[in-house]
DNA sequence: TATCGTTATATCTTTGAAAATACAACGGAC
DNA sequence: GTCCGTTGTATTTTCAAAGATATAACGATA
């Protein structure tokens, strides 16, 4: 089918994108996307599970349980937690959060580019 | 980053995939995706709004909203409703429906092997 | 005019996920 | 032993989306 036959159908007044979301699954559940990826860099951050969940508005117990997952869901835990201690204890993100971090956010760039060439072929500008 | 640091990062024992969702927005709001296109595809079967919501476990009220937002967000209708007259009334589906359910599909492809790209990258087969 | 199955719409009920709340456990500092 | 802020976990509450229910309107047919 062209493109062409679908400008008579869309509402020239109006704007159409293609849009989506993008995760990595393991064993068939979702477990890392950027709700996480953003968790994380806020524990590095502030050094605690608490503050971070706080910062982004997120409910201490959901910040746990997505910690929790990700870190059953790989070999070597992604966030080491501690409690008691000075300050009550915290946490830190470990180097393989980091390399995962920096791989998802290329997975991510290649995903908006797909989004944006569809975009632009469905509103043929290309 | 290399692919490789990620195979000491994930459990081998498990198995990891990159998935995701897509649809068409408009101004915004996305309208049509799969769960449209099988309603409309269903309407082409049965005629009715009413029994193709039924075939797919689907409110009436909640398949009435789906294509009233798709004729909204297009230049010309994709159903078109009767009520009353033989049979009680019904709704066929316009050529138009045609048009973009065979575009989506495509764009459904291409997300696909999109996916399907990513995962075999993420698990460095190729 | 009565019948039929559909479209169209309003209202009430359910229910399931998220948020809020509460509290025990931890362990270093003092 | 007490205090502190964190982690860990259970329980309760809220709330919005989904579903169920009810009913009017439609128009060809007979």
């Amino acid at each position: 089918m062209a493109i062409k036959t679908l400008k008579s159908i869309l509402n020239q007044q109006f704007s159409y994108t293609i849009n989506g979301k993008l995760w990595i699954e393991c064993m068939g559940e979702r477990f890392f996307g950027p709700g996480p990826v953003e968790l994380l860099e806020n524990i590095n951050t502030t050094g605690s599970i608490n503050k971070a969940a706080k910062e982004m508005n997120m409910s201490y117990k959901k910040a746990w349980a997505i910690i929790n997952a990700l870190n059953t869901n790989v070999a070597k835990p992604l966030v080491v937690m501690k409690s008691g201690g000075e300050k009550g204890g915290g946490s830190v993100i470990t180097k393989e959060a980091r390399q995962l971090i920096t791989y998802h956010k290329k997975l991510r760039k290649r995903f908006i580019y797909f989004l944006e060439k569809e975009t632009k072929k469905l509103n043929h500008l290309s």
